[in-house]
DNA sequence: CGAATTTTATACAGATCGGTACAATTATTC
DNA sequence: GAATAATTGTACCGATCTGTATAAAATTCG
């Protein structure tokens, strides 16, 4: 036994952490974070509370912990993984990134996306807030990975658009649009192929102008 | 005196009613609903906890009082206004709306989206949740009136997505993202100048195969 | 077996939450 | 000025929250 075992968690110490987690997974998966207790998890885990403050010293951790196995499930193992065999080519797969939607929506259990969730009810600074924004950005990342595969100009503005549709999909069909996903990849497929005639030059003449165009008609502050 | 004379609200009772309402406008404005309590909102505006208590019978109706004043003041008087200022025709609107974002997500008190944050945070069902989804219908019918001037196929799919698109924009520059708006109308304006060449029978059979394709590859329900 | 580690139950601290009881005070209105 | 309506302060209820104190019980392992 080398100083190392603890890579290969068997022990009852691991066991009884992987319990916890497995809890908070599901409990934070289906509700909100701030809604969801530390006694919830508690009596779903079947570990004293005691014990959990042992092994996660706050929430905050026991919260960091969730975010880094979502992203392992859900981002890799969910959505990569799927849609990895649903489509041939780098195109198709960003395509089929909304097929995998419209399957998550119509799940009886959709309550929205976690990620989003924390993004909205976290403060802006905080932990938590940071990491979570990190698990956006690898997803979008992966999105880019694929333009990139996808030979596309500016692949990185692609992905940051098709980010917003896939985030924009979730909360429309968290506000009950049921046909959120086949909406979102209309405009992705239309969107996608007019993105080729699309040059990156021309992507930094439309942001100079943007801005121009923004501190010209400026006139006075709104309601935010 | 009418028996009507409420109807423009002078008396004392009213001028009550509202200074509770600024203060939640406030509030709610700025912060999650949920961790805005009665007490701040009733310190805030200076007006007893009992008074409150006498106008709005729940926290739940202030709650609704300020979903139809934010409607009232963003969409109406902050959205729809500013991009009327802004384009000239329905399609210089469409686009202006995200340069409106521009200016909103470099605000400094910036906290994204009040409906977005309580479609995320109320339950699904909820009088909440569903006058908060009424709301975000509100906006996208605007959308869709603004394509349907422009004489767009399918003014209804591109509301669709064009809401998406400034959600998604809300929702990352929630996240961090501080070129957002920027990113969302590049993203925009390659999908609209797209838009033309499509037919409401192309969505039709679009939607057909998304849904044979998703059946057909099926295989087993993943973790959400 | 015996010793170290881990988990357990219970009870509680301190804070916050939405909502209410009560009695007194203030302002309006005829 | 008197009757009516509206607002006030304070204290409280019961429930919930994160986190802890304590000491016993269960498990693992040399």
């Amino acid at each position: 036994m080398s100083d190392l075992d603890d890579v290969i968690p068997t022990g009852r110490r691991a066991v009884t952490r992987q319990k916890i987690l497995e809890a908070a997974y599901a409990l934070f998966t289906a509700q909100s974070v701030n809604l969801v207790g530390v006694d919830t998890i508690s009596a779903r885990s079947g570990v004293a509370k005691m014990t959990l403050y042992h092994h996660f010293q706050a929430k905050e951790n026991l919260v960091l912990a969730y975010l880094d196995l979502r992203a392992k499930r859900w981002t890799v193992g969910w959505l990569k993984a799927g849609v990895k065999t649903r489509g041939a080519t780098p195109r198709a797969r960003l395509l089929a990134i909304f097929d995998l939607f419209h399957e998550w929506f119509e799940d009886e259990g959709f309550e929205g996306c976690p990620f989003l969730r924390i993004i909205c009810e976290s403060e802006a600074g905080s932990p938590v807030h940071k990491a979570t924004a990190a698990k956006l950005g690898q997803i979008e990342s992966f999105a880019g990975q694929l333009a990139r595969g996808a030979g596309l100009p500016d692949p990185n503005g692609l992905a940051a658009a098709w980010m917003m549709l896939m985030e924009g999909a979730i909360m429309s069909a968290r506000a009950g649009r049921k046909d959120a996903a086949l909406k979102a990849k209309e405009a992705a497929a239309v969107l996608l192929a007019a993105w080729d005639r699309k040059s990156a030059k021309t992507a930094a003449v439309k942001t100079a102008s943007i801005k121009r165009g923004a501190k010209a008609v400026r006139k006075r502050k709104p309601s935010r």
